[in-house]
DNA sequence: AATTATTGATTCATATATGAGTCATTATGC
DNA sequence: GCATAATGACTCATATATGAATCAATAATT
């Protein structure tokens, strides 16, 4: 019997996930360091560590982050004065935007 | 008693995990679409995709990918050919890189 | 102004990710 | 070729993330 439910990614997730991993996973060789390294700098479990290398969705987006910096892999080819800088300036759009949205139609008028 | 000990995160990663919470939120917003709205189309509960907004780094990365690119929000800065492209070259590199890392040094010699 | 939808912030039970450990295999350095 | 370190693939116990539900506050529509 096959497992009942485990959830869905589609497949742009999933390739983006398996891509960081794979990307940490080369960076981390190319500067020859050890996986149980990487993992002891990182303050994770070897066994997480290659699951984040390996592109597990289900690892936390902290830890897969955490490793990616150590190792030198960003996500938004952005510095980190750069970074907080875009950070700062999303926060200034996201107080423009009205605070809370609402649906445009009540229901669906299907009754005639 | 301050709790004993949660786990650490470096400020780029928190800025880059706050930033992508943001960049959600915000093009939900354009959108016109309902946190319960956007919540059921991932699968996951309006209290998950809350603290997905708010750069909660303890979150699946699948399923923050996964709503990032339901709102059309692009990782890696890259489409989806683009992307795997980028995955099946980072493949293809890992296959050239040795399998397995020596480190340099046995031991630091660090008594003389 | 009144009504109603949306959101943010909780709490709690439960599903599940993570750490620790083991084992077999393989590559590396000598 | 030998010794040994590194890796991949498991298992299991436990810490923890997640779903469900609730409540108050606030914004948006009529």
């Amino acid at each position: 019997m096959p497992k009942p439910s485990a959830r869905a990614y589609s497949r742009y997730s999933r390739d983006a996930i398996e891509l960081l991993g794979g990307l940490i996973r080369a960076a981390r060789k190319e500067r020859r360091q050890t996986a149980q390294d990487l993992a002891d700098r990182a303050g994770i479990s070897r066994g997480l560590l290659q699951r984040i290398e390996k592109g597990d969705p289900k690892c936390g987006i902290g830890t897969v982050f955490e490793v990616a910096a150590i190792v030198g892999v960003k996500l938004f080819e952005a510095d980190e004065k750069l970074l907080s800088r875009h950070l700062s300036q999303t926060k200034d759009k996201l107080a423009l935007l009205p605070k809370t949205v609402r649906r445009k139609f009540h229901a669906v008028r299907d009754d005639f």
